[in-house]
DNA sequence: CTTCTAATTAGATATGTATCTAATTAGATC
DNA sequence: GATCTAATTAGATACATATCTAATTAGAAG
């Protein structure tokens, strides 16, 4: 979702988040009607409906026609209808969200220079440092596991835990203990 | 529309009208997340998402996992899309506004007793005029213009125009100077 | 049992906005 | 041109709520 998307979709939203603008909407869905005559019907004075009817004119929701001093008012359908189409697809729609922010925090309260401080209890922040940690081996070589585990070691001295984590996200696999690296499409950490 | 649906609509729209929140549904559409990760996200502190997810959570718009401490927030895109579908029908469908409200009042100022002070220029008043005038008229009866004239003669003093106004919108027939009331139905007082 | 961490709840503040009255604009009528 | 009517604009007020800090709850780990 784009910056402009997202904008658009609330300017949308804060349109219709208003219990008057909504008894508005419907009262001229099918009649067009003039400021006084909605401003009897929904018991609010003039300068009020005006100033709802001003909201819904800036996302072009409706549509004026002045007769004399008289504005009649009604609600453009398909306008509507094509903005809530579009809320359809833009509130499921992928969204390149900054979550490298997220992990950068993480990284930076549990790695300290090349070291791991601590390997974090929580799953999603487990792989975090081993999505950290994994980026020290190279692909296209195999490392037998003594050498996985001298590489390893200066960084955190469990191992053992280091390893089989990362196995078991199939972020490298271990055949004959010897293990080689495995791109990131095809690791198993989702849920 | 139901009063209950208004709100129910309403609802809705104020859940999704404000950025923070959209941009929440946006983080949480494809995998879960924390709390403390969409903080880091979205750059907000964790009272202030808790407080949006439970606004969200209230319209079920979300599912709320915990794992030990950690609760993870994920959108139910079906619960969301049901409500935009319902969104959808709901704006266009026809709603009972009490639009007699509005008549009582034009009528209040035009018209004094069983005396039409004034024929209001404004046409949309004019019919609502009109409307209560016909009413003087049978159905099933047929009235030769001199006693249709009689009849609007006291109420007011222009029966030309109002005898003309009448059957413009089809309100009365006139046929070789014999007039007929029409059912509603078939007037033409639409745009 | 104590400590630590993540989340929520309580309470305070500040910003946004719905509504009103008063003033202004603009068209219609006399 | 003067007056009347409908709508809009300007300005004021009051209510809603997004956000923060502080306090509380609840689970995990030592």
């Amino acid at each position: 979702m784009s910056e402009q998307d997202l904008t658009t979709l609330l300017q949308f939203f804060k349109a219709l988040a208003n219990e008057s603008r909504l008894k508005l909407v419907g009262a001229i869905a099918q009649h067009e009607r003039s400021v006084e005559e909605l401003a009897s019907i929904l018991d609010l004075k003039e300068p009020t409906v005006s100033h709802h009817l001003s909201k819904l004119k800036q996302l072009q929701l409706v549509h004026m026609r002045a007769e004399g001093n008289t504005h009649y008012y009604r609600l453009d359908l398909d306008a509507l209808q094509a903005m809530q189409k579009a809320t359809l697809t833009a509130t499921q729609v992928a969204q390149p969200i900054r979550s490298d922010l997220w992990e950068t925090k993480v990284l930076s309260s549990f790695v300290e220079g090349d070291l791991i401080k601590e390997i974090p209890a929580s799953r999603k922040k487990r792989i975090i440092i081993l999505k950290w940690l994994v980026q020290k081996f190279e692909f296209d070589r195999l490392y037998p596991e003594q050498e996985l585990n001298q590489i390893i070691k200066p960084i955190h001295s469990d191992t053992a835990t280091l390893r089989r984590e990362m196995v078991g996200y199939n972020m490298m696999t271990r055949d004959n203990r010897i293990y080689r690296r495995i791109p990131e499409s095809e690791w198993r950490v989702d849920d």
